[in-house]
DNA sequence: TGCCAGGCCCTCTTTAGGGCCTT
């Protein structure tokens, strides 16, 4: 697969529209079934973090106060990430972010993103549940440090993306898989998901 | 004043409702 930028927002809510704004943000380079590359920082937006968000991620408005502006972080993360396609799990809730962050230094994104859940709940659709943690619990993904930190949680992504790249190859047996096919499969129906795949297997086999 | 995310998925569906997932 060529290479991917997985990334991961910590925010203090769930809506930039309702103006909420990005903590900590982290890129990791997947490249050759292995992480090359990584960037992490925390972010000051000027905005006060809510407590019961202070407890979930572990990042305080002491550590925000200390941190670069938001506009500094957002120019190098972007110029890091390049035009490389995005991977987020629950890529709707990244996307929004990046998005938002980025109008605020007048940049906007070029390419798209691919997300993680939805390639999970058409892959590994006997999971307990789609939440990362739980799918790292369950593919026996190494735990890669304190989860709701983005770049434990960049980290942990990837090595889920690694694991859904395994799948293709090992159990269904396609022979090169793209970021385009993982874009197919992530907006395939359940009911379709067999034939997408048997495209994706005689594309390059025969 | 009172409201307050939103995209995707499933099903007892499509003239809809509710759960999942992200912070």
């Amino acid at each position: 697969m060529e290479a991917v930028a997985v990334i991961d927002f910590e925010t203090t809510g769930l809506s930039p529209a309702q103006g909420d704004r990005a903590t900590e943000i982290a890129a990791v380079i997947v490249e050759d079934g292995r992480v090359v590359d990584r960037y992490q920082s925390l972010m000051n937006a000027g905005v006060r973090i809510p407590a019961y968000i202070e407890a979930l991620t572990g990042i305080t408005n002491a550590m925000i106060r200390s941190a670069p502006a938001a506009g500094e972080v957002m120019r190098e993360v972007s110029d890091f990430v390049g035009n490389m396609p995005i991977v987020a799990h629950n890529a709707s809730f990244d996307a929004k972010f990046w998005d938002a962050e980025l109008a605020r230094i007048e940049r906007s994104r070029e390419q798209d993103f691919v997300c993680s859940l939805l390639l999970s709940r058409r892959l590994l659709p006997a999971a307990p549940s789609h939440k990362l943690g739980v799918l790292v619990q369950y593919a026996n993904l190494p735990v890669a440090g304190r989860y709701h930190r983005a770049l434990a949680d960049a980290e942990m992504a990837a090595s889920l993306l690694l694991r859904l790249e395994d799948e293709l190859r090992l159990r269904h047996q396609v022979p090169r898989v793209s970021v385009d096919l993982l874009r197919q499969i992530q907006r395939t129906s359940k009911a379709q998901l067999p034939t997408c795949l048997a495209a994706a297997r005689g594309k390059t086999s025969g």
